[in-house]
DNA sequence: TCACCGGTTGACATCGATGTCAGCCGCGGC
DNA sequence: GCCGCGGCTGACATCGATGTCAACCGGTGA
C-alpha cells in the first residue's frame, strides 16, 4: 500500500479513500490511484481488511453428505457455478466444506463464526427438523436457505415450488390416463422430499386416484434399482413411476430393461431433474427441468443482499418445466379408461 | 482471547503459548487453557493470525471449465472430498472457485497471492503447454499439480500412471483378440490425454496392431455419441472402443444401442473411469477404476507437506485397476485370429 | 545466603489495512 | 486581504492475534 501511495504521489489515506470509493479525493486522483494499483498488481490483504471490521469477504458452503454418495448428480456443481458467477462480481470467495452429517455442519458454522472466517453462508438440503437455521440465528451469522421457506432476522430463503412441480407431473400422467402412480422419493428427512410427498397426496386425492404412494430411498442407483424391481414384481404394478432425481430414474430404466418390460409401452417413467443422464439411457427420460445455475445465482444474490444489510426475505425461482421425451405414454390398455 | 486468559487465570501470552504448543508453559496450564477455550467456544481469529504471519490457513482450488460442461462426472467432487478429509485434520479451509478458462485461473492465483488469501493451491487438469505452474512459481505460491509430473521449488505433483493403465487396457483387449481398437479421448490440450494417446501408440506398435487411433472430444455425451456413430458407420468399424471417461462411454453405449449393434458381441467398450454411470447402462461397462478420494487425499497431503516447508517432490497413486464387466468380449469371428 | 531455573507475567512492537482528526495548501469569492 | 472550502497530508488509534524481552516468583542445589 505504501508503494502504491508513493508511486501515485499521494498519502496512504488518500489511497484508502480512493479505492473504497469514499469522498475526499478528486476523481482524477482516484483514477490515478486505481491505475497504479492495477499496474503494481496490488490488492489489499484480506486479513488486514477483515481485522479492521470489513468482514472476511468470504461466504461459506457446507455439504453434509457421506463421501461415497457424493457427486453423482450434476446438480450440485452447477449450483456452485451459479453461486460463483454472482460472488465473483463482488470479489467474494467461497469457502467450501464437505462433512459427514448435519451435526458436523453445525460445528463448522460455529468454528467459522468464532474465527470470523465467513460473512455468511449458503445452506443446502434443508430438512424437516432442521437444527441449522437455529444455529445460524443464534450465532447471528447471515445465511440463505436454498430450497427453504423461512425468512427471519439474517436468514433468507430461496423457495423452490416442489408442490407445483409435483402437481404438474401428476396432472400430466393423469391426462395420459395413468391411475397407478408411484413416487420413488429421496431421503425422507429432506424438506423437499416431504413437500413432494404431501403434494402428491393432495393432488391425487383431488383427482380421485387411489393407487398412489411414495417410497423413500437414499438417492443411490442401488436403491433406485431395488425399489423398481420390487415394484415390478408386485401383482398390480404401477403404470407410472416418478423418481426424485436423475440417478434413481436412470437406475429405474435399467431395472425395467432387466425385466424386459418395455418403456413406455408398459411403464412410464419421469425423472425429477434433467441432466445428461436423462439422455444417456434408452428410452430418453421425460424429466422436470429446473435450472441449478439460476438457482445458485439467486441464492448468492440473496446472500449479498443480506450482507448489504437488507432485511431477510424469501425469493423464488421459476417452477421446473416438464420436458416430455420418450419414457412416458398412455398406460397399457390405452389411455383414460384402460385400467379402470 | 482476553476472556480465555482471565477465565484460566493466566496472562494472554500464556494462552498464546499454550495453544500453539510452544514451550514456556507447564502441561497442566496448557490443558487448563485448552479446556477453557473449548468451553468458551473460542478460536483465534484467522484474520488476526494471518496478519501476524501465520498464513491464511486456507488452500485454494480453481476449476477452469465452462459452466455448462460442469459436474457431469462424479470424479471431481470425490476428489474434493478426499482433499477435505486431509485438510480437516489440519484445520485448513478450502477456497473453491469455478472460472471459465485457464487465463482466468492464472488471474485468480495472482489475486489470491496479492490478497494473502491462500497458503497454497491445488492445480487440476494439467495441460500440455501449461502456463499455470510458471505463474505459481513466479509468485512463489506453493502448489500441487494433480496428475502432473514436474517437481520444482514449491511445486509438487501427484503422478497418475496413465501410460501404464492404457497399456493394461490394450493388453487386455489384445488378449481377447481385438485388432481394430479406437480410443475416444478427451480434450487434446490436457496432459493426461496426450499421455494416454502416446501410450496407446507405443503399446499397439509393440503388439503390431495397425488399425488403431485416438480421436479427441470435449468429454460431452453429445460428442461421445457423435463420434461413436461415425465410427460405426465406417466400412471397417473398430471392434473395441476405449473412452476417456464415463460420460463418453455411456453415450457410446447409447449410440451402439441406437444402431442395434450388440455389445459386447459385435463391439467391446471400455470406460476410463468407474462410476455409477458404468452400472447404469446396459450392458454394464468394463472400466478402469481409480480412486478419486485417495487421489484427493494424497494431493492434499503433498500440499500440507509443502506448507510445512518440505522440499517439492512427485508422489504417486496406485495404477488404476481394470474392472471387467459385461461390455467386453472377444471380437466377432471369435478371438485371436478371427479378424485377421 | 545466593545463584539458578522453569514457569509465568506485562508491556510493547508487529502485521496491513481502515477510521479519525487536526491542519495545510491553493483557489475562488466577497 | 481574508474567509471558506475542497483536496489532501501525516500522525495516531484500532482490529486480534503473535513475538520478544526484561523481570518476577518460588523452589532447589551449592
Amino acid at each position: 500500500m505504501k508503494d502504491v501511495a508513493e508511486r501515485a504521489g499521494v498519502s496512504e489515506s488518500a489511497v484508502s479513500f480512493a479505492l473504497n470509493g469514499r469522498p475526499g479525493v478528486s476523481e482524477a486522483t482516484r483514477e490515478r490511484v486505481r491505475s497504479v494499483a492495477e499496474e503494481l498488481g496490488w490488492r489489499p490483504s484480506t486479513a488486514a481488511r477483515a481485522l479492521s471490521g470489513e468482514g472476511a469477504a468470504t461466504v461459506g458452503l457446507v455439504l453434509a453428505r457421506p463421501a461415497r454418495t457424493l457427486g453423482v448428480e450434476p446438480f450440485f456443481l452447477q449450483l456452485v457455478s451459479g453461486v460463483q458467477q454472482v460472488l465473483a462480481e463482488r470479489q467474494l470467495g467461497l469457502l467450501f466444506q464437505v462433512v459427514e452429517d448435519v451435526a458436523a455442519e453445525c460445528a463448522m458454522y460455529e468454528h467459522w463464526w468464532a474465527e470470523h472466517r465467513v460473512d455468511g453462508v449458503l445452506l443446502v438440503d434443508p430438512r424437516a427438523e432442521d437444527p441449522r437455521p437455529d444455529v445460524l440465528a443464534s450465532l447471528g451469522l447471515p445465511g440463505v436457505v436454498v430450497g427453504g421457506t423461512e425468512a427471519r432476522r439474517g436468514l433468507s430463503s430461496v423457495w423452490v415450488d416442489d408442490a407445483g412441480a409435483m402437481a404438474s407431473v401428476v396432472e400430466y400422467l393423469h391426462a395420459l390416463g395413468h391411475q397407478r402412480i408411484t413416487h420413488v422419493a429421496g431421503l425422507s428427512e429432506l424438506a423437499h422430499t416431504q413437500r413432494r410427498m404431501a403434494s402428491l397426496r393432495s393432488e391425487t386425492e383431488r383427482l380421485g386416484l387411489p393407487h398412489v404412494r411414495s417410497l423413500t430411498t437414499d438417492y443411490s442407483d442401488a436403491e433406485g434399482a431395488a425399489v423398481t424391481r420390487r415394484l415390478l414384481d408386485e401383482p398390480d404394478p404401477p403404470t407410472a413411476v416418478v423418481y426424485d432425481n436423475d440417478v434413481l430414474a436412470a437406475a429405474g430404466v435399467a431395472a425395467a430393461a432387466e425385466r424386459r418390460l418395455p418403456v413406455p409401452a408398459r411403464l412410464s417413467l419421469v425423472s425429477w431433474e434433467d441432466s445428461v443422464l436423462c439422455r444417456m439411457v434408452h428410452p430418453w427420460l421425460t424429466a422436470l427441468a429446473r435450472d441449478p445455475l439460476a438457482l445458485g445465482r439467486v441464492a448468492a444474490e440473496e446472500l449479498t443482499r443480506l450482507l448489504d444489510g437488507a432485511p431477510a426475505r424469501t425469493a423464488g425461482v421459476p417452477v421446473p418445466r416438464l420436458v416430455v421425451r420418450e419414457s412416458t405414454a398412455p398406460p397399457p390398455g390405452g389411455g383414460r379408461d384402460g385400467d379402470a
